[in-house]
DNA sequence: TATCTACATATAGACAGCCTACATGTAGAC
DNA sequence: GTCTACATGTAGGCTGTCTATATGTAGATA
């Protein structure tokens, strides 16, 4: 998958990967490559600071836990943030809609 | 529509839009807002350079003339973007299935 | 005891590509 | 003379993803 691909939609995905319940980065990570089926490896890097943005804005809360010795950074949807995960999910469906009518487009063209 | 959900997209677009024939910058832009119903609004900023990039790479080629006393830069898939255009394709469709599993997964989670 | 792997978070800096803003010029309508 | 459509191009900004690195705990295994 190639990273660019992801830019712009990496919103979306922790937003929904958080839609059921709460969880830390390590867990978001995991989620994300079991919900892909394995497809979607996304870097620490990568969502640590996305995590740390979306609570800026204020789409997430986050609180320390301590489990099994092991410091976590347990992330929750705000109100604000599931009213943006439905703007993200429309904006998808707009996007893949508009470019693959793109794509799509027959090589013989219309009438 | 968000500019950054563009990237990396831009590629496909471009060569899409060539499939069919030739044409020259500005008739791209035009084309790319016809097939997307008026959605996509490229500017030329973001067009031409790409459009030098894929030269570059080998994926178009292009040559210059007059119409109108205006000159014009038509530019024209090669053999290599036409495979490339093929593998832009399929990667669309993965990617669509990939992020689209991910926001799809129902909040009532699996059993 | 030492080492390895899984768990867990974080930051600095590189990189790439899309965007805004600007520059330049022709043709034709009014 | 001015305005709009046509037509191309560049410089520099912005932003988000990535690579690489740092730090530390827990538990298995040798």
């Amino acid at each position: 998958m190639n990273p660019d691909a992801l830019r712009g939609h990496m919103d979306a995905l922790l937003l929904s990967v958080l839609e059921r319940e709460p969880l830390h980065g390590y867990a978001i990570i995991e989620a994300l490559q079991e919900r892909s089926g394995g497809a979607l490896s996304v870097p620490t890097g990568t969502v640590y600071p996305a995590l740390r943005r979306l609570e800026r804005i204020g789409y997430l809360s986050s609180e320390w836990a301590t489990v099994g010795g092991r410091r976590r950074r347990t992330y929750r949807l705000t109100e604000s943030g599931r009213r943006q995960l439905e703007g993200e999910r429309s904006a998808w469906r707009e996007f893949t809609g508009v470019i693959g009518s793109v794509l799509r487009a027959e090589a013989s063209g219309p009438a």
